[in-house]
DNA sequence: ATAAACCCTGGAGTATACTCCAGAGTCAAG
DNA sequence: CTTGACTCTGGAGTATACTCCAGGGTTTAT
């Protein structure tokens, strides 16, 4: 799959793309080069990007998703460790559905009033 | 409550809660100008600098963030206007906080494989 | 009355996350 | 073999959300 068609499938533009990959967010595990220098993206790709949107809108910076994404390739780390760093981020985001939660109760007490 | 009380009791800097002025965030309804032309917050300030901190975290802009606090302190609308407008970002809340609950998902598989 | 600590405005500077070129090479169709 | 659609890199430009002055006035404590 070329970077035109990634796109189209992901709604990301080509410049947001090749942003993301500068920023280390799609890493050579998730295309290869032609000869011709082309990206040649494989199908993880698309996962990837559907992966970095959802965060995003969820309110991640790109660095904390870099940060998620290294973790999640890690080699290197033991898995203790990894796991460790998971469940931290896994009470990252109750923290955020909390506080989602919280917005919907206001919202719904508001609703509540002016519906009498 | 003069502002760096305000500052000290929401975390957010003074230079924060005269941005979130200019925004149209804070209003003059949580506030009033001394003889001096100090600001002096009313307890109201608070929970909105709270509020935007939340919205904030999970993903919102502050321009967005803007568009909910003039629906919820609007006084021209119609009521049954303003609960379509509030049930549609009841439903952009809940969108964000199935993103999350996806990636919550992502995070638990992966320590499942870890753990063996 | 003067220093230290606070407040004001306006504007410049910074980080993040894109977005948009310029200038160049590649490839498929006619 | 040229035209049009695609690709590349590097760098400049934009929007958002702060952050940090400069240069001024105010308040409080000594």
């Amino acid at each position: 799959m070329r970077i035109q068609q990634l796109s189209a499938c992901t709604g990301a533009t080509i410049d947001t793309l090749r942003f993301y990959e500068k920023k280390g967010l799609i890493t050579a595990s998730h295309f290869r080069r032609g000869e011709n220098g082309y990206r040649s993206y494989n199908d993880t790709a698309i996962e990837r990007v559907e992966m970095i949107r959802r965060a995003q809108s969820a309110g991640f910076s790109l660095a904390e998703i870099a940060e998620l994404f290294d973790l999640w390739d890690s080699e290197r780390l033991s898995d203790d460790l990894i796991v460790a760093h998971l469940r931290e981020k896994q009470q990252q985001i109750a923290r955020k559905i909390a506080e989602l939660e919280q917005i919907q109760q206001y919202l719904a007490d508001k609703i509540q009033r002016l519906r009498g």
